[in-house]
DNA sequence: GCGACAG
DNA sequence: ATCTTGTCGC
């Protein structure tokens, strides 16, 4: 069971406290066990009609087989908001991950996990909701920086994301010359175990495998036959 | 005041 | 994120 740690529909300020009080929980040590199961999630909009899907995959390790994947769709709730991105996200991929039959011993998320303006992005957010080890494997950079002279052009080479001195993650080349991914820890899990998996999970593809085939299921092009007008709501106007 | 800004 | 066709390269 999921126990509730707090409600979403929360206005941007009072979002903004919650994720401070939340970010003091997050534990950046391993608390990772025998991993043998992996899960990806990810959620993909559909403009027009203002819908979600999220999208969750869950993969053996380390054969990286697909063992279930399954999608849950619904109005959009937030608008995107840089920095609050898993009140928008989170509440639709806790539902989804309600779907999984086996309890996975990781999850990867699209997005950011500590490197983020006051530490708690989505992977964070997932993980403590979770109470499951997380990791952020986001494609474009929120804050921090980082030396890019230094970053080798060949697969598996990687240097750290620092913010006020800080390291908050790792920009990873997991292809190569390809545009790196923006590693960091999300929770119960340290950076170098999360850059580990990272590079243990990545196939030939710029995204590790769970991302990737989470992404991948989330843009498939079928989707539910939109709502009618009179049972649309718009849950933040 | 001016940019930057996960998805 | 989404919109949107072809195209260059391994």
């Amino acid at each position: 069971m999921q126990e509730s740690l707090h409600k979403w529909n929360l206005t941007p300020e009072e979002a903004i406290a919650l994720q401070r009080e939340l970010a003091q929980r997050v534990i950046l040590q391993d608390h990772v066990g025998d991993v043998r199961f992996i899960a990806g999630v990810d959620m993909a909009i559909r403009k027009e009609t203002e819908m979600a899907r999220a999208a969750i995959v869950l993969l053996s390790y380390p054969e990286l087989e697909i063992i279930e994947k399954h999608v849950h769709e619904e109005p959009l709730r937030m608008p995107y908001v840089p920095g609050l991105l898993s009140f928008r996200e989170a509440p639709s991929l806790l539902e989804v991950f309600k779907k999984l039959r086996q309890r996975p011993d990781l999850i990867m998320a699209d997005g950011q996990g500590i490197a983020h303006p006051r530490r708690i992005g989505i992977a964070s957010h997932l993980g403590l909701w979770l109470n499951i080890p997380t990791i952020g494997c986001a494609k474009s950079l929120l804050v921090g920086k980082y030396n890019s002279k230094e970053l080798g052009e060949e697969a598996g080479s990687w240097v750290p994301l620092i913010d006020h001195g800080e390291t908050i993650g790792a920009v990873v080349r997991t292809r190569s010359r390809v545009k790196p991914m923006f590693i960091s820890p999300g929770h119960l899990v340290s950076l170098e175990t999360s850059i580990r998996y990272v590079l243990a999970t990545t196939k030939g593809y710029r995204l590790p495998e769970p991302t990737r085939q989470a992404d991948k299921l989330s843009k498939e092009k079928t989707w539910m036959e939109p709502a009618e007008p009179e049972e649309q709501q718009s849950l933040w106007q």
